[in-house]
DNA sequence: GTCTATAATTTGATAGAC
DNA sequence: GTCTATCAAATTATAGAC
């Protein structure tokens, strides 16, 4: 694994707990043993490190989400493996999704970093959408998938608050049971 | 108005963009004229103002909710005013909940404040709850108004996050159908 | 209550040696 | 690529005058 990514796993370990601007340039370097200078010289300003980690989240998130859905032959099968991955950052990673604590401290984040997270968002309510319209989108279901992605987001930012990792099922498993049906 | 509560605005204004960790007792001083010395004469530590601020954000919303859902008969109206809450936030303030923000960056937060923060989730799913129940609380009520609350919260973030006001509506008017009643 | 002044620490970032 | 050394700025917080 090469330092850069050393970094960016660093770096999303810690922003995916407390957000973007609590993470130092020195934490990180400590994370992986080296000194802050060197991490500069991976990514020359934090906005480079931020921009990078986000693009990184958004591809993985999707690389994967397309990966188990294809194992799915039902819009409710895949549907189920979004709410999945949610569920899979609160359970196996005890952490919120990256761009749902960036999206809310949206307002402090460089212009770049900040339209970076827009893309994720724009992208996961077009991939809702476009599993419930089976290819042909419609403004509807952009509505749908749309009100799906805010409870996914909602309920693991409260699970995580909480404490309450059971809690997570017991708020979305009706959402799951209203755009996908009974 | 008092210093204290001239400060407390500034803060609420600027945390409810931005975060805790981003606001700085120089910057409140300043959007009221008064010099970073001064603000620690009403707040000694920083936790002390986030704690004052978390305790009234959640009696403010409390108070406003109980006297607008007063005037409500039915349920669905009331829960609307619980909605109407979050849209105000939204289309009135341009912000985030204070305790959506801080709920997401719990892990950066002193421990006094989470627990305030956490105090503010538990009382809006009892209350969400209690209005299901006609007063007579019980289990499956607290997982659907939880589920509430995070669409909700999810919902004022992707509004926020996307610049898209027109959004929250179409995002929640299903989950109010879905725990009201169409 | 507010001020000036300042301490102690942390931060993002750079220069230059190796 | 990594290091030491350093900078300028910002941060929380305190001491003491008025």
């Amino acid at each position: 694994m090469t330092t850069s990514e050393k970094l960016l796993d660093a770096a999303e370990l810690r922003m995916r707990r407390t957000g973007y601007n609590t993470v130092s340039f020195r934490d990180l370097a400590a994370d992986i043993n080296i000194k802050s200078a060197s991490a500069h010289y991976h990514f020359p300003r934090k906005e480079d490190l931020g921009l990078d980690l986000v693009k990184r989240y958004h591809a993985r998130f999707f690389t994967t989400l397309d990966a188990a859905a294809a194992g799915e032959n039902t819009r409710r099968g895949k549907i189920e493996c979004f709410r999945l991955a949610y569920r899979s950052a609160l359970v196996d990673d005890r952490s919120m999704c990256l761009c749902g604590l960036l999206g809310s401290e949206i307002a402090s984040l460089p212009d770049a970093v900040a339209t970076e997270v827009k893309g994720f968002f724009k992208a996961s309510i077009e991939w809702v959408a476009s599993i419930l319209a089976d290819g042909t989108p419609q403004m509807r279901h952009n509505n749908e998938a749309a009100g799906f992605v805010a409870t996914m987001q909602g309920a693991l930012m409260l699970a995580i608050c909480m404490e309450d990792a059971a809690l997570f099922d017991a708020m979305t498993e009706r959402a799951l049971d209203l755009i996908a049906g009974d």
